[in-house]
DNA sequence: ATAGTTGTAACAAAAAAAGTTACAAAAGGT
DNA sequence: ACCTTTTGTAACTTTTTTTGTTACAACTAT
């Protein structure tokens, strides 16, 4: 089981959006970039914007990004397209039997710590940010 | 996304097989008990098996778990049921443009700093062992 | 033998992810 | 005012993954 990949896509396009801030970032450029549909990069634009990341030009075309990239994490920007609003990163089975002693306890047993892994997978995302990707990029393009 | 339940229901599974352990666990019972199918739990339990956390009695019936409790961690069931070999929790897309700096970048990127949050969930699974599920369930259970 | 099980294939159903088509709405340029 | 480009979004399709089901051969103890 894995992590959808709207969130690479998403770090996509923020890559996208600060290498070429010189011209109008479109959802067709970012498509063909990433390798996939434009429609698909404008709901993830929609999330993004949601989150308050970054703001979408309407008509004209083009993606500003709302703060510097320092201030951006890949926990934001998780948050932003992955989860459902409180999601969990587990998922339970959810019928267990209530009349036995371990169906019923079961969920309840797990919960903490399973939310306790979640913790820290988010707390790891939370130290990176979209600074240190444009950085990476920066020395991989740089011309020897 | 989430992580699938065979995570959870493997644990679970567990937590029956001690809880029960004056009785045969088959798979009926687990099934029950969790709310399922019993193919779905026997499938969960060839996994375990494989990964050598248990034992099964063909034939006969029942189950036994080959280590102490407190030596099987969250992550030996976790990677047990919920990983293909080197399955990386992250999903990218696959076709990324080439001809773009980015595109032809991303991946490496990534990859690292994905693999690091990956390793920062498996760490905090790997400190968590059923030997405390059992005690938690222990004290839920306790007659008062 | 037979009764109760596991192991497993083959299939079905449900859910989630990803992609596609189509078009109204918005914005700027001419 | 009209045209062009682009976003926003609905509706739908396809693909993939997960979960559940049926069926039955193989195995074991009695």
């Amino acid at each position: 089981m894995q992590i959808s990949s709207r969130f690479t896509m998403a770090i996509h396009m923020f890559a996208c959006i600060d290498t070429f801030s010189d011209q109008k970032m479109t959802s067709d450029f970012m498509a063909a970039s990433i390798g996939t549909n434009p429609v698909i990069v404008r709901k993830i634009l929609q999330q993004l914007k949601a989150a308050g990341l970054i703001e979408v030009a309407r008509g004209t075309g083009g993606v500003t990004i709302t703060k510097p990239l320092d201030q951006i994490t890949f926990l934001d920007v998780y948050k932003a397209v992955e989860c459902a609003p409180d999601e969990e990163l587990f998922h339970f089975h959810e019928n267990p039997n209530q009349k036995c002693p371990v169906g019923k306890n079961i969920h309840h047993v797990l919960d903490k710590r399973l939310l306790a892994v979640q913790r820290a997978m988010e707390e790891k995302l939370s130290e990176m940010t979209l600074s240190d990707v444009k950085k990476d990029i920066a020395v991989l393009t740089e011309r020897k």
